[in-house]
DNA sequence: CCGAAAGAGTTGACGTGTCAACTCTAGATT
DNA sequence: AATCTAGAGTTGACACGTCAACTCTTTCGG
């Protein structure tokens, strides 16, 4: 029933253009983050993510939920970032329970520096240069996006809103 | 040097939202690909290109220029897409000349229906949810960040050897 | 107490993407 | 003509991501 008509040129054309903005801005910040940081944007989040937990140390699964990752996902970054030295899984007491992960000190290193120097460019890249106008519309576009991708995941679950 | 002072946390907000916003449609888009058409987004961006060649067999400088992807990429792209039985590399004359690239019969059936398939996914899922003025906003933001990048990978030629 | 089910985390296989090193040919240099 | 070099394409190593299968512990039902 719902009729599938390809796209019109012009709405591949405004799609691509809009795609490929996103590529290139996506590449040029992972770039200057990689060659002046020597920080992935994985291993950015991450960083990041434990670097807000204020030293506190974070289950995988809360890592996982934090991120918006899978938990395979999050325990092979772990691994990678464990050889690394950034991060150590340090196991919890007798009783057997599973890892929890901490920042080395080299990793809070790495963290505090790249959070500097990805933020500054996120600020020369980007907002410096948006509009007011065009920072307000990419805002509620956003808005809108997220609350209709992310209610589609939950689709029968509480409303969420308390 | 200008100041490198960390972005405000309304800032972040800002950019961590357009970002999840970005994610979770991209991740949408390409689960609804590989569901529907057993076809991922890196296949689906090959299918297209060569669809788009109608016919016309495309080398793989060609294909690197027009994804914008590295030479590198196509190739192994290409490996893979062959295993699938999706594209073939026909070798060019007696004179040596390197592969052209053409699609299949079973390469042309998926790009038709994956290029249907997905744009309609884009238009439910994006296009059709946009009103005029964000969609105007957006594209003057994205040729605006285009010419800005691309006009930058010219100039950013490795130095110290004058 | 024993065993099935559930939860947390890990692992392996494989597709994707990047970088550097490599092969092969063609055209330029001498 | 012999060689040097530039361009085209491939390959291997490794980081990143996803999916499914696996381990280990806890918990719940008999």
């Amino acid at each position: 029933m719902t009729e599938t008509r390809p796209l019109e040129p012009q709405e591949w054309e405004f799609w691509d253009l809009w795609m490929r903005a996103q590529r290139l801005l996506a590449r040029e910040l992972e770039r200057d983050l990689q060659r002046e940081c020597d920080v992935s944007k994985a291993e950015f989040s991450m960083l990041v993510t434990l670097w807000q937990a204020a030293g506190r140390e974070m289950r995988v699964g809360e890592l996982s939920e934090s991120l918006d990752w899978d938990k395979s996902r999050v325990s092979h970054q772990l691994t990678r970032m464990e050889k690394r030295g950034f991060v150590k899984r340090t196991k919890y007491g007798i009783d057997g329970r599973r890892a929890g992960i901490g920042l080395t000190t080299e990793g809070c290193r790495a963290a505090q520096s790249a959070i500097l120097v990805h933020g500054g460019n996120i600020r020369r890249y980007v907002l410096d240069s948006l509009t007011p106008e065009q920072a307000s519309v990419i805002r509620a576009w956003s808005e809108q996006a997220v609350d209709r991708l992310e209610s589609r995941r939950g689709e029968t679950a509480s409303d969420g809103a308390s």
